[in-house]
DNA sequence: CTGAAAGCGCTAACAT
DNA sequence: ATGTTAGCGCTTTCAG
């Protein structure tokens, strides 16, 4: 491990100060262009690059945003993530990823290491933010670390003024409610997984129960389970229930695409075929939507512009500019094979 | 955005010098009680934390550690990245996450971002070192970059001495045969997907060849199916031009859980039974493999103790110790309903 | 045990 | 256009 070379060695050899090496770094003030090539050609022959932390001293900025996000395994998250890398490359900022596994004093104690590092912003990807009802004592951490930094949440937050970047979910369940009711044999509508903690999912019931009166379809609900789960053993779970009923559904909501998944082994179980007995539609498509068979139709989010309206607008923050409370991400429906 | 706190400001308010300060921080030189507990109140009162950037600055050592991953998306990746998390955390350091996608072009970027940013040591995981014939002219970006912070990678880089942490593959392959020659019925082992310029698969395919030889079972070259893809297509492909064949394989070893599930679907599609027909083995047991139905019959490789050997290495070699030039994670079988 | 002072590598006034 | 200098916030000799 060699000592690394610094503005000192590059202006020594060039003779020149640091000052004019500095400049030609950052480009802020005119070098004559003499000694701007012969000062670039030395930090070419010496691969040297600027040392970053006395850079993010200088000027109190790291240039980092700090990302915690509920579960990077799961391809929601790591879909999203994987946009905001894009998006802040492009930019010049780099993310550290810290993940919470919705564990509430596992996201105390990383919030606070991701201060410390004197990152330029906090972006919270689920996890608290995602509680119908904010824990206020979290939302007395977030307040104190938003007094030195901008934190951005998908979610709510409430008593905090972060801002928000969600999923327009009123427009989602429209969009399913809209197909289903345009296919005039789906009549009975189930509703499988996800929990009335969750903010989002109690947008996407309520509206389920709203919508389902409003194109005069019935509301059963013995088809509506409700079970706290958003996995795939949690999906069949609620298949069971909903076919331990008289009656079959015609078409199935699942809250997301692995339980869309547990969905399908149940109704595979009770020999029902999907999509001629029963139809599937799933939130989120991930890649779990084409891995299945049949493909399931699911709503899409464009994580791509999900993942840039979340960093370009961080970045707004860190530069001081205004930015609305909320930020809403339009849906779409991407028609597959899992509704007949 | 109020201005942070700083070791002056503690200082101050506590009537002593910042060294003294800067002392109960470290906790690297002894402090009266009283003063230290008054430093230590104040402390509380601000939820002041040292900057991160002005220390690093200070030991040349960010305790960052930089992880280029070929794509977290991949639940191979994401699992990996999750265990390296956990055991960075515990041992005090942070980790900065960049996705190359396997674009020879963004690695190049991506590595050179990521020195600059100072990290005290660089990960790779998968991309470039993946290659069976290693490019010299990444190697030679690596040496370059390994002269000022320890390289380590998962995969091989010729010509550099990246300290190398990979599965083992020949023990993987015993597994699996083993546990097929156990079986008597199955006779006929199908190879499927992957590409021969990858490193760990040309392992795989060797040792495929050899240990059927060995346990005395005909290799078929129509079975071995090699098609340079790892997804769910890939796999889905490969399995039709083995079935395509005048016979049918009794077990088919797919790449991984991703060409697994392909498999799966030819296998349906061709209305064959798993396990009934045709028994599957994959690689990775990422959580595809009890997605699908039947579970996959998969080898794992405990991604907790794999993401704790990178990092305790990768922490080593930091820390100037020795580490050997290469660590090897084994491999074991996950026995679930795939095979008969 | 404590304080003064130097300095990590860089940038940004401030001179010239 | 270029050099000199003063820090950014912290740790660490070096004195005392």
């Amino acid at each position: 491990m060699k000592k690394s070379i610094t503005v000192v060695d590059i202006a020594r050899e060039a003779g020149v100060s640091v000052s004019t090496v500095s400049r030609v770094l950052t480009g802020n003030a005119k070098v004559s262009e003499s000694k701007s090539i012969a000062i670039k050609k030395i930090i070419e022959k010496y691969n040297f690059h600027p040392n970053a932390l006395a850079r993010g001293l200088i000027n109190t900025k790291s240039n980092m945003i700090g990302i915690l996000a509920a579960d990077i395994r799961n391809p929601y998250y790591s879909a999203l993530f994987v946009s905001c890398e894009n998006a802040a490359l492009e930019r010049g900022y780099n993310l550290t990823l810290f993940n919470s596994f919705s564990d509430r004093l596992k996201e105390f104690e990383l919030i606070e290491k991701i201060a410390q590092q004197r990152v330029d912003a906090l972006i919270l990807l689920g996890g608290a933010p995602d509680d119908l009802v904010t824990d206020t004592e979290f939302a007395d951490k977030i307040n104190i670390i938003s007094d030195s930094i901008p934190v951005l949440i998908t979610g709510r937050l409430d008593g905090t003024n972060c801002t928000r970047i969600n999923i327009n979910n009123q427009k989602a369940m429209s969009l399913v409610m809209e197909y289903i009711s345009s296919h005039k044999h789906l009549k009975k509508v189930a509703f499988a997984g996800g929990s009335s903690k969750v903010y989002s999912t109690s947008i996407l019931r309520s509206c389920y129960k709203n919508l389902l009166r409003q194109y005069g379809l019935e509301y059963i609900p013995e088809f509506d389970v409700q079970n706290n789960r958003y996995d795939d053993d949690g999906g069949y779970e609620a298949m069971n229930t909903i076919l331990s009923n008289n009656t079959v559904p015609d078409v199935v909501i699942a809250i997301n695409d692995f339980a869309a998944v547990g969905v399908m082994r149940s109704i595979n179980e009770h020999n029902l075929r999907i999509p001629d007995d029963i139809s599937i539609i799933s939130f989120d498509d991930t890649y779990i939507s084409t891995l299945v068979t049949p493909h399931l139709t699911s709503i899409s989010y464009n994580y791509w512009a999900f993942g840039e309206t979340i960093i370009e607008n961080a970045i707004r923050l860190i530069d001081g500019k205004e930015v609305p409370p909320e930020l809403l991400i339009e849906p779409k429906l991407i028609i597959r094979d899992s509704c007949r």
